[in-house]
Formats: structure tokens, C-alpha cells, sequence
DNA sequence: TTAAATTGTTTACCTAGGTAAATATATAGG
DNA sequence: CCTATATATTTACCTAGGTAAACAATTTAA
């Protein structure tokens, strides 16, 4: 029965890389949820609610939060869209003058959280969890 | 760079399988944390918290309120140690009763959760997770 | 055209897990 | 012995994410 390590190794990675992240995003004010939509919105512009937790799979609760700490912090703007129950969330030009800086630093964790984990494991895993992750959604 | 996709589906897949989880042990009155130190206790025999949240690299305090839920519920007991610092944590009689139970179904979520994800791949995404752990922590 | 159903967001409340600081007990050193 | 330090647990407070229900705007149907 490998299955509950299985599921426990996941979790316990799962935790240790955010906080990880949490570490590194600490100096700008910043957590891995919040630095997560600012990635998203560098990488596809404006969306809504909705498009964001969609793609992030994340319920709505959880954005509504997320995204007013970043309003409160000014990364972020939401703009009423012609359907007036929706809302469209773009970075502001602080975030983007900041997002270099944020990038270079998770970027620079992320590599050490890797750098003793050899590149095609590296590939090997990430195809292993895409292909689980897509049977399960 | 494919380190973002790497982190991001593996945040994903633990996301979904503790959602799973949650909901196999529902009908139960369990959560996914309860779980995890009910099955410890069970394989481990009684522990002290430290011990418990050292295994499960939980920290103190999380530790503390899963153990208070399960005091409530009547799953397990708090027996002050020699040292009266420590406080050693059992399973009930209910618990005992009760395991077998929340083991078959906690099997059957997870069998219903690799069921597509072939015997091969589950070992080889085992190996990689535990190796990368190992190096974190 | 108005009533009913649907949709996007928010509010309220829950578990999970983290840090910092308080508390109580044990252990060491002077 | 008594003070200082270390350790186990708890409390208070934070983010992350989940469900249920409220609310407002939109769409559908009668």
C-alpha cells in the first residue's frame, strides 16, 4: 500500500514549497496567493473575477479575498465590465514597475528549491502531475 | 521555463486530493488533518504532540487544535506525561471501533483517485516527490 | 412585460497551517 | 537553593481555501 505515502510526500512538498515562497515574497509585502493572480495578470492581462478563479481553480470566496488585499496594497484595480455583475482585475502601474522584482525573487527560489533536483527528474515529475492532475479534472 | 508549471500543478494536485479526502470523510465527521494524526496514532501507538507534529512536520499550534477537535469528537485522549510538560496523545475505544471504517473509506477515495493513473507511474511519481523532499528538508 | 431562473461577487463561517508571544514545567549553573 | 535557560503546549492573529447563503444584475420564459 504505497498510496498513502504517496499522498503524504505530495502534501508535505506541497507545504514546504509555499512556504518557501512565502519566505522569499516576504520582503515586498507579498503571499504565494497574492503573487500567484499577479502572475497570472502579467502573463494575460486583464480579467475577471471569474476568469482568474477559473484558471487558478480556485473558488470565488477565496479570490474575492485575495484580490481586495491586493486593491488595499494598490497592485490592482477592478474596473466594472458592460455586465455589471462582473469585474475586470488589471495590474496597476506600480505593480508592474514592482513585478520585476517580485519575478527575480521567486525566480531565484524556485531555482534553489530545485537546484539539487536534477533537471529530467525535474521533467519527468512535472509530466507525471500534469497527466494525474488532468484525469482528475 | 518550466519551473512555474512544476510548482503550480503540484499545488493543484495536493489541493485536490485533500478536497477528496475531505469529502470521503464527511459521512465520518472527519477532516483530512484529523485523519492524518488518527492514522499515526494508529500505526504508532500513543504519542506525545512534539512526536506528532514533528512526524507530520506540522507546527505546534495546528497540531494543538487538530488534537482539541478530535478531544471534543471523543476520538482520542490527552494523558499528561512524567515530564508534565509533554502530553501524550491516545486513541479511544470509540476511535478504535470506529478505524476500520474511516480506513476503508479513506481507501476507497484513494483507489477511486488513481484508478487512472497507472501502477508504474504512481512508483516513479513516489520516488521523484520523496527524493525532492528529502534534499528540502 | 413581468416572473423565474441563472450568473458574478460578496459575506459569513469552517478547517489547515504559519509566526510570535505567553505560560508552565524542567534542567543547569552559580 | 535560586536564578537563568530550554522545552512543550497554548493563545492570538495572520493567510489559504472550502461551502452555504445573500445579493445584484442579467437572461429566459410565460
Amino acid at each position: 500500500m504505497t498510496n498513502h505515502a504517496l499522498f503524504h510526500t505530495l502534501h508535505q512538498l506541497s507545504r514546504q514549497l509555499t512556504n518557501s515562497l512565502n519566505e522569499a515574497l516576504k520582503p515586498f509585502g507579498l503571499y504565494s496567493a497574492q503573487w500567484s493572480v499577479l502572475f497570472v495578470l502579467h502573463t494575460k492581462g486583464s480579467l475577471t473575477q471569474k476568469e482568474l478563479s477559473e484558471y487558478l481553480f480556485v473558488e470565488a470566496p477565496p479570490m474575492t479575498r485575495t484580490i481586495q488585499r491586493l486593491v488595499k496594497q494598490g497592485f490592482v484595480r477592478q474596473i466594472p465590465g458592460k455586465d455589471k455583475r462582473e469585474k475586470y482585475i488589471q495590474l496597476t502601474e506600480e505593480a508592474l514597475k514592482e513585478f520585476p522584482k517580485w519575478e527575480h525573487a521567486v525566480s531565484e527560489c524556485n531555482n534553489d528549491l530545485l537546484k539539487k533536483f536534477p533537471e529530467d527528474s525535474q521533467q519527468e515529475l512535472l509530466k507525471l502531475q500534469s497527466v494525474w492532475l488532468k484525469q482528475l479534472l
